[in-house]
DNA sequence: AAAAAGCACTCGCTACTGTTGAGTGCCAAT
DNA sequence: ATTGGCACTCAACAGTAGCGAGTGCTTTTT
């Protein structure tokens, strides 16, 4: 699957691919011979550009114009040629100060975090908020609401917060509901939400034909509580994509906004980034987002203190200004991670 | 304010806009002396239209095309004109079943109603959460997190809740923490949220001065966590209005979404609405949304049983079948009114 | 006097044309 | 191996002409 190539054309690569970053037009030999300090006619360029074309790195979209990256040639180009700017003193504050500004809990934080990567880098920024069911489990709360009605409400000990609505077999009283939450209360301490979970279902089983009837009913009520349902996903700057020229086509962006309205899906896309440590890029089909957009994906995790991941990034056109994007969300990570470990 | 037209005038009219509706294109005078039952040439229907025109209902894009109806012929439209199709047996059973089958709380129903009228209408579903503050105040909760950090959880009668990560100036033992809501669920029992921060700051200052340090501290802690922030704003189907011919530009678009990105904008725009009683229509410029784009809103309130109001609604073209889509959000409202009142 | 018919005119839309220029591929020269 | 030269391709642009939908005004009909 590696490319091998001579000097030379990894530099007249590197240049199409900048160039066509930057203007989002096809690249034409001479330009590509002018602009760089490389002394090489454009009729050499265009050799070397044949030979490339041959390899699948570039293609035409007609006969006489310039060329335009592939796919293979953007992957190629993150893998061994990018040149990664580095992070500027001023992106560091904005980082750091927005993320602390926020005072709203963890989702304050992540919202505010996927609002800030849009910010700079111009695209549309994404932060999935860890894993509730890996977080400590702190706390389980019953509260009465009507008849045979009740609102559970877990706390994780990141302060992350979930609620569920559970209608009851039968009508129970505030003090038995009290009962039930401190036998729970110490029965899942110290636990993460889905070791708590497990550890319900092996009770269930084993308390089921016992004698204590309260106990096997908070067991039951409690299981639909920590029945997680989805992750929260933030995304912020989805308008941004309508100023890359490539995406002013009202077809194409049906397509993806589409595909963003079930945040199911990015889920799914994104579960696959939390495995790996470091940056992570996606580049148009490996997104599998949608089928023709050329969309790409530049993701990292990040840890909380109780050892849960989370995951960000930025989406954006497959023309993407990786050079500045990758660092960012590589220190956007760094600095997400340090500061919720601050607790 | 009112305008006065002959009987043949407003068919005409109305022919057009409906003529308009449906085709997003100028409608000239032998398509209406054509298509409707009125047997006139098409050379009397220049003349209304004319007419029309120099009344500022009509306007031409250039001198010969059709005529397109202004802001003012739509609201003239929709106040004296449209025929409004009744709600199809079809349409009312998704409506109810989409609205039951989804038991994740107050959220969960709301969310999947503004999802049921994007896909009813084929424009923009849109709902606000009742405003928490006007709610009853049920319980409120007060967990340790770590040394001076507690999550304070704020739980309404309809099982709304709201948390809030606090930080205290002293570290609070769990028994302290423990009488200090004793205190505030008493004192705030029956009250709705928003009497309740009252009554916490009238509190504060007579209670100030005085012998019991805990209880003032407790007061202060619960001021921050009855200080709600923003209302829910539940968008669904915002790739539809993609579908739309007059949208397909984009620059427009644009505008549109940026607007929609900061739902502050809308909630704002809406708080109009929450006013009256029964369907509301905002047409064009009337909904200050963005200057240019012609947007339209309808909307009507729904009730909660503790009274508390909130409003849902549909977003599209100002060439919007309103028609149809009046009836939908009339039906819509009545219908999760009675669905969260069945407590 | 209201309605219809006739007619000249406007103007966007489409198709066709020729021209320009950026870019290519290939070959011969260095 | 590199480069200059040259013929070729093709999108983009501008100009032109014809079509047709639609209008406004005038005249005729009822």
């Amino acid at each position: 699957m590696d490319v091998e190539l001579s000097l030379r054309s990894r530099q007249i690569l590197e240049a199409i691919v900048e160039d066509y970053i930057a203007t989002a037009e096809p690249v034409g030999s001479s330009a590509v011979a002018r602009r760089h300090s490389l002394t090489l006619s454009s009729a050499t360029v265009r050799n070397v550009m044949a030979n490339l074309e041959e390899m699948g790195l570039l293609s035409s979209p007609h006969t006489s114009a310039g060329r335009i990256p592939t796919e293979k040639a953007y992957r190629f180009y993150v893998d061994s040629l990018v040149a990664l700017r580095r992070v500027s003193r001023e992106e560091k504050r904005m980082i750091i100060s927005h993320c602390r500004q926020s005072g709203a809990g963890l989702s304050g934080i992540l919202k505010e975090t996927s609002r800030t990567l849009s910010q700079l880098s111009n695209y549309m920024g994404i932060v999935v908020a860890p894993s509730f069911t890996s977080d400590v489990f702190r706390h389980i709360e019953f509260i009465r609401l009507g008849q045979r009605k009740i609102l559970a409400i877990l706390v994780s000990s990141k302060g992350a917060v979930q609620n569920r609505l559970i209608e009851t077999e039968d009508d129970h009283a505030p003090e038995e509901l009290l009962r039930m939450c401190n036998y729970l209360n110490e029965m899942m301490q110290g636990m993460t939400i889905s070791q708590a979970r497990e550890r319900i279902l092996t009770e269930m089983k084993s308390q089921k034909a016992q004698y204590d009837q309260l106990m096997s009913k908070a067991l039951r009520i409690s299981e639909q509580a920590v029945t997680v349902e989805n992750d929260e996903v933030f995304i912020e700057g989805q308008a941004r994509i309508l100023d890359q020229p490539e995406f002013s086509d009202a077809a194409r962006m049906k397509e993806i906004y589409e595909a963003f309205e079930q945040k199911g899906i990015i889920l799914k896309l994104l579960s696959r980034c939390m495995i790996a440590d470091g940056v992570q890029i996606y580049i148009g089909s490996e997104t599998s987002l949608s089928r023709s957009a050329g969309i790409s994906l530049i993701t990292s995790r990040f840890v909380t203190s109780s050892n849960t991941v989370g995951m960000l990034g930025v989406i954006g056109p497959t023309r993407m200004g990786y050079s500045s994007v990758i660092p960012i969300v590589d220190y956007t990570a760094k600095m997400v991670s340090r500061i919720l470990n601050e607790t």
